[in-house]
DNA sequence: CTTTGAATTATGACCAAGTACTAATAGTAC
DNA sequence: GTACTATTAGTACTTGGTCATAATTCAAAG
């Protein structure tokens, strides 16, 4: 039947295409051994786009992200002053060789959500304490929860933990310190 | 005089292109009130490639980086099990509103950095501490120095110091955890 | 076995953003 | 004015496509 055969060329070309952006309709005809204009009608059909436009969107998804550090994560819920929550999922660019996910992700999910948490003109860390419980690894759904322990003039002591599902994997505490 | 003004356009036209490497030739030339050729000369003198080759360079650079060991910052000097340097160049997108850097930014430098020091096939960070004592800018040069300080078992001890100029700012102390 | 209709392939015109090269012209320096 | 460089103009060619139309293949239905 020929609908399968090319239902199922759509889902590997798809994947494929995924895979490795930066092929030609050329090669992709050659490799699934048909004419470059089956390609063609097969990405129409897909709604992707040419090779050149496939390039630059990765290009532009690159660039300037001006707000990249607002928090890491996505911010669900925020007493200001109080405590804080965000989730973060563990992708492949966070991890080592070994696939764990490295501690300085954990640790920019738990500073950002101390900060905004606090939600203060000026604020730096000034101590930090982490203790990083179990591996994480991609995939991985990180909730965090930011919580002001204590005020002392312009000190804030806040505690953060990080959880995978009900277990703890990260902790952190923070000193932060406001400035005028 | 001429020379001049084509060694202006030279610079010129390097920078209008790092700031915006989506600009084709056409645009370029209006800009700088030149024709076309002109622009596709200067290129060629500067070895700045075409708009297509620029953009896929960029989106090349923003691929697979499963690299070995990831240094945040640049790695100038590494002993293995023993010490190592790192510089790092405090960039517009690591600061806070209050245009301080966030510490997010000399963790990953000081954790990145004593991963490369140990470099063990897999190893956790279990704990950190840090102390960040004096706020740092953008355009401030970060020398980072990690020592391994002892080792029990598994476990490597690591202090880190971040200094700008002879000022230490940053400060960190690890316990790395080796597995199998 | 022929017909039908979808799927596929072929074909040609066109486009963007170039390269590579040559020739002409403008501008200045001496 | 002549020399020389910088700039501009123009042509042919390339890649990796779009878009539209026509021709062909091929399996299933009548």
């Amino acid at each position: 039947m020929v609908r399968i055969a090319r239902e199922k060329r759509h889902t590997l070309l798809k994947k494929r295409i995924e895979e490795n952006p930066f092929i030609n309709d050329e090669e992709l005809a050659e490799e699934f051994s048909v004419s470059i204009a089956t390609i063609r009608l097969d990405r129409m059909a897909l709604g992707i786009p040419e090779l050149r436009i496939r390039i630059k969107q990765r290009a532009q998804a690159s660039l300037p992200q001006h707000h990249l550090v607002q928090v890491v994560g996505e911010l669900v819920d925020c007493i200001v002053g109080k405590s804080a929550l965000s989730i973060l999922t563990a992708t492949e660019d966070m991890v080592d060789s070994a696939h764990i996910v490295q501690s300085q992700f954990l640790y920019a999910q738990a500073n950002s959500l101390t900060r905004a948490v606090l939600n203060l003109p000026v604020c730096i860390t000034t101590v930090g304490n982490i203790k990083y419980k179990q591996p994480v690894t991609v995939g991985d759904k990180l909730v965090a929860k930011a919580e002001v322990i204590r005020q002392r003039d312009q000190k804030y002591y806040v505690w953060v933990t990080i959880r995978k599902k009900a277990k703890e994997v990260f902790r952190a505490k923070f000193i932060m310190e406001s400035l005028e």
